[in-house]
DNA sequence: TCAATTGGTGTACAAGTGTTCACTAACTTA
DNA sequence: TAAGTTAGTGAACACTTGTACACCAATTGA
């Protein structure tokens, strides 16, 4: 048996999945109705308003469970490595990973990045600078970064985050086309934070 | 007086026009309408079809026109200048005038990088391929990058690309909010490919 | 000049939209 | 056990959606 606020709390989880299937099967975040999202949750359209009073708040909501998952990806990746280019391939195979396990969240993220509300947009954009962040103290310890300032640190981890992250639509898309050739994206992205790492090294000794 | 062909063509630009501003006002152009695109270009929703099959159609003709206004982006921004800190620095504001004066445009790009039907992210996709290409010949001439092979020429042009267009949204978003800030933009843009022009350097005098 | 072509019109329809309101049945609390 | 609270229901509303169809008027080409 299940207290009231369990069932409150798991028809609300279905209407916020309900929202996600959507948008992993390619709708638009943007264009997926209340009432659409109502029925695949197995609810009728009003009971929507106990739980959100319109769509962009179940956005919100997603938002703060995608912040989850991030956090969830951070600690994954966070296997400690001195030798850098060791480091970036792990973690890029461990976020193609996470984006196959998670591929709704991401195409959410890939969505609103650039085509939600205004208020969406903002939230997304928070989730990457603390994405960034939590980054730019991992790297400090390292000792390419000694040296480096706090803000040049900030801005090499803002580039990698958003260098892996704005690029997740070709991963998503690459996944579904073919998967085979995912390894194609992995290589491609480790390159360009090769790429970054250099820049970074050669930054403050000139 | 104008031929039938003149008005076909002109009415074609009105329903193409009006797509445009609407994403220009922040509508995401997934959701937007056949009978709103024809109301606001000022004819009956049954004469869209005389133009367009449907609303992913005339988004394929915008991504056309935006591969023109990128074109022309390219052509402003090859201003030969052997020094790249100065080149890199000049190119980014006239990147900056140029979304400022074609903000539409721009918007839609962001929206349907990651938002569109497939067909309309790939081709956005090649846009940004053609770019980087584009921009890899323009570079190959640079003594930085006399030694450097052909892909990996390519690969420092495309992080360079998708650095900038990527992140266009924020810059779109900072203009509509405090237009007189926009400099930040340019100055954390500008940062973001010195780096990546050291890395650049680096990559083949180890 | 006369017939053909065609861009744009107006009506119509079935389907889907957000939101309202009064209602029920079951859990919670006193 | 009785009263109160509330997640979910179902009907109704005014409105928008894409598309089909018959039609008109003006440019075109013979």
């Amino acid at each position: 048996m299940q207290s009231r606020e369990d069932k409150k709390r798991q028809t609300r989880k279905s209407l916020m999945d309900a929202a996600l299937t959507l948008t992993g099967n390619g709708v638009n975040f943007s264009t997926i109705s209340l009432r659409e999202v109502a029925k695949n949750a197995g609810v009728v359209p009003t009971s929507f308003y106990r739980h959100f009073t319109d769509m962009e708040e179940l956005g919100l909501n997603i938002v703060d469970d995608l912040g989850l998952i991030l956090r969830k990806l951070m600690r994954a990746a966070r296997q400690k490595n001195d030798y850098l280019d060791t480091l970036a391939q792990q973690s890029i195979e461990v976020y193609a990973d996470f984006v196959c396990e998670n591929m709704n969240y991401f195409y959410f993220m890939a969505q609103v990045r650039g085509g939600g509300t205004l208020v969406l947009r903002n939230a997304i954009r928070n989730e990457i600078k603390f994405i960034a962040n939590e980054l730019a103290s991992d790297l400090r310890p390292i000792r390419t970064f000694e040296k480096a300032s706090d803000s040049d640190l900030a801005l090499v981890s803002l580039l990698i985050v958003e260098a892996v992250f704005d690029t997740t639509i070709d991963l998503l898309d690459q996944i579904q086309t073919s998967p085979q050739q995912q390894q194609a994206y992995v290589e491609s992205t480790l390159k360009k934070l090769r790429l970054i790492w250099l820049g970074a090294s050669a930054w403050h000794s000139p």
